[in-house]
DNA sequence: GCATTAACCACAG
DNA sequence: CTGTGGTTAATGC
């Protein structure tokens, strides 16, 4: 199982790597279970390692003025995580947590730090990959500070739909309180965005279990915010 | 002023 | 943990 030579879900980044380099990733390298709710890694810890995203869904999170933590964002198998203090800060900037069984790799940070400097190829698709992620970014920026209530709901419910799930029919692994985390909310608005959207016939809601029932209202909701 | 939006609070299941 | 109702502050006609 821990052999990163096999591994189905290889990073672009890791195709790039020569027989001995992917020999020394794997040697520098643990696979790991995750039960939903573990820490995968943790906000002022010790950065010794980076995490790679093999199996489940995770939330990227930080703490607050209040105390409580945003949510970034969530994220798929194939994404680094922790990547971004690699080079400067020794401890990590921000916590993931597993939001569903998962498996992690972790990369010892020398051996990667060694990978970066020794194979361009690597550190450029790690860099596309950085691009990517601050471009996503940018996009959740204007969203969440443009949008109302309901179009940010309508938002994330499409991405779990349409980016997760692939299908109108999905499960969203997160409590209330978590979504609004994510949508910078509160869970009471939370529930009542989702009870306007079913109201109007564009939601089928049950706890976690979603149904998108009009698509294209869907879309307009989150569209125009 | 009046309406809308969404947070905050309290309480119940 | 979640849903609901009342209250309240901010913002926009």
């Amino acid at each position: 199982m821990e052999n990163c030579e096999f591994c189905k879900i290889r990073s672009k980044a890791v195709e790039t790597l020569t027989q001995d380099e992917v020999q020394l990733l794997q040697e520098n390298c643990a696979e790991v279970d995750l039960v939903a709710d573990e820490n995968i890694i943790k906000e002022g810890s010790l950065s010794s390692h980076i995490a790679y995203l093999k199996e489940g869904l995770a939330k990227i999170h930080k703490k607050g003025v209040k105390g409580t933590d945003q949510i970034l964002k969530i994220v798929q198998p194939g994404s680094y995580i922790g990547i971004q203090t690699v080079l400067t800060s020794k401890v990590h900037q921000y916590s993931a947590s597993a939001v569903e069984n998962s498996k992690v790799c972790y990369i010892d940070i020398t051996s990667f730090k060694q990978l970066l400097s020794t194979n361009a190829a690597f550190a450029k698709e790690l860099v596309i990959y950085l691009c990517q992620d601050e471009l996503s970014y940018f996009n959740r920026f204007v969203n969440v500070h443009q949008k109302q209530l309901d179009g940010r709901m309508a938002d994330t419910l499409l991405f779990f739909a349409d980016e997760i799930n692939k299908s109108r029919i999905f499960t969203i692994p997160l409590k209330r309180y978590d979504l609004a985390a994510l949508i910078c909310s509160t869970r009471e608005s939370v529930t009542r965005a989702l009870k306007d959207l079913s109201d109007i016939g564009t939601i089928k809601v049950n706890g976690n279990s979603f149904e998108i029932l009009n698509y294209e209202l869907l879309k307009k909701i989150s569209e125009k915010g």
